[in-house]
DNA sequence: GTCTATATATCGATAGAC
DNA sequence: GTCTATCGATATATAGAC
């Protein structure tokens, strides 16, 4: 691999781990093994670097979530996507940027980060549509509010599970937002008659 | 107010503000007006410091929870504590230092960010086992899940807003959560049948 | 308790040879 | 494109007088 993929390989791994403030063009040399001349040579700046790298990172993240588009059954991809195993304790490459005063202050390096989550919460929105349209979610339900509360509960799930050191809040609070999205299944007719086949 | 006392308050803004890792003493210093020597008389650290302004914190935030314990309706309880008035863009003062890695890799400072969440989780679990109780929840929820993914609804909901500089995503989050709530109540014996009185 | 002076390390970059 | 040398500023303290 040439130097600068290197570099941008590096530095978004530490962007991942420590975030931008914290990490020095020291560090982004000792890991990558790349030398002083030449990583200025590709990046004027520290800042430069990091923005190829945050590109690099949201252009990991979109993939997954097209997961969210797919054929079949809407309920069954929303679940797929939510349940999706993720590793609670490293948290979210792309949120973690709003954390970091340096980021959030620079609209440059915010922009990314923006554009990913706008683009994560419209494929959001089209399937809670459908699910609605399939009958598997009640009508008066919002899709654009329920996309954000969807979007909530796996970045704050982040968030508990690094307070805790420990996943179990993350799975906890997914599992417990696809309880609720079951609950919020369309009543049938009557409740206590034979449940109605599913799959006729 | 005495120095030690305007230290605290002052690296507990700062830490709010920027967290601890982009808070340096001078930082400190220079919003607070005490001086050096004074500043390494009362906390030989920035970590000391920093220690006491967490502690500060979390004794801030604990008090708008125990809103969850109070008399009354319990969904009403819950309600008012997932509606009540956040300023969305500057996100929470405990959930924020999970993503310093200076933090979250130093358990002394860690601690109270966990017991923090501990105890706001308890409350949560208390008063959605209530509601189950008096018939506003349905009872194959889990309260204990359900008490991780209403907080981390509030915690995700802080990283959406902040990623659009917006508190949209922040209030469209808990609105949304808050429907499935109401979804979730018990299905009623003849949905199509006028509504019971709810307060006979 | 508070002040001023000083110290060491690292940060983020620049200079200029090869 | 890469290397080594150097730089001014800042971070995080220490030292020691008052």
């Amino acid at each position: 691999m040439d130097s600068r993929q290197l570099l941008i390989d590096t530095m978004s791994q530490l962007m991942w781990e420590r975030g931008y403030a914290d990490t020095s063009p020291r560090d982004v040399r000792e890991r990558s093994g790349v030398g002083q001349g030449s990583m200025y040579h590709h990046f004027p700046t520290k800042r430069d670097l990091a923005l190829a790298a945050l590109e690099r990172n949201v252009a990991d993240l979109l993939p997954a979530a097209s997961e969210l588009d797919g054929p079949g059954d809407p309920m069954a991809r929303i679940e797929a996507y939510l349940m999706r195993p993720r590793d609670a304790l490293k948290g979210c490459k792309v949120g973690r940027m709003t954390q970091d005063p340096q980021v959030r202050e620079d609209p440059a390096l915010l922009a990314p980060v923006q554009r990913a989550f706008a683009q994560v919460h419209t494929r959001w929105v089209r399937v809670l549509r459908e699910a609605v349209a399939a009958g598997g979610l009640r009508a008066d339900l919002d899709p654009e509010h329920l996309a954000h509360t969807l979007m909530a509960v796996l970045q704050g799930g982040y968030v508990l599970a690094i307070a805790q050191q420990d996943p179990g809040p993350f799975d906890d609070a997914r599992a417990g937002a696809l309880s609720l999205l079951r609950a919020a299944a369309p009543s049938t007719p009557h409740p206590t008659t034979t449940r109605r086949n599913r799959t006729p």
